[in-house]
DNA sequence: GCCAACGTTGGC
DNA sequence: GCCAACGTTGGC
């Protein structure tokens, strides 16, 4: 999958991360993330500066709860080195990492968040990749414009 | 708690 | 390389 630049999705369980902690954190290394494709975009399609709308998953209201921004190039997650982190992984060394992340960092918080529910009655937002069937990814891209009916 | 939809793993 | 089993995600 060729990722696209410059806009981006990343969900987070607001009982693990939520955007408060991002606000008072103002900057968080995105650690954990375990899967391929959301590596990939990460690595190859995030630039430093690139939007991203902050959705929270598996909670009450689902939905996109605030912006943030990409703050740093693609590093290697330092948890996939340590024993002790949920995320450790021992295939990974440090002369092949096999994890990337980038840190994020806080825009703003919505004064509304943008609810699942609304999103999946808006036309405009129907080609979502949030919404397509199945779709798990913890990170992905949104188009220019999927993104400015969100963050008008 | 249920379940659909995947991604990953491992036997062969 | 195939594919069944298993684990995870995430809405409801």
């Amino acid at each position: 999958m060729k990722p696209e630049p410059g806009h981006w999705l990343v969900k987070s369980e607001p009982t693990s991360y939520s955007i408060d902690n991002l606000k008072k954190d103002k900057k968080t290394p995105w650690t954990g993330v375990r899967n391929y494709t959301a590596r990939n975009f990460m690595r190859d399609g995030m630039r430093p500066g690139d939007p991203v709308l902050f959705y929270h998953s598996s909670c009450p209201v689902p939905g996109v709860y605030g912006v943030a921004k990409v703050a740093s190039e693609a590093y290697p997650d330092p948890t996939q080195f340590d024993p002790k982190s949920p995320y450790y992984d021992p295939k990974a060394t440090k002369e092949k990492p096999i994890w990337f992340l980038v840190d994020i960092a806080f825009v703003k918080k919505l004064a509304q968040p943008i609810r699942l529910e609304q999103i999946k009655k808006d036309m405009r937002l129907k080609d979502m990749t949030l919404l397509q069937r199945g779709n798990r990814l913890s990170v992905m891209s949104v188009n220019l414009s999927e993104f400015r009916v969100i963050d008008y």
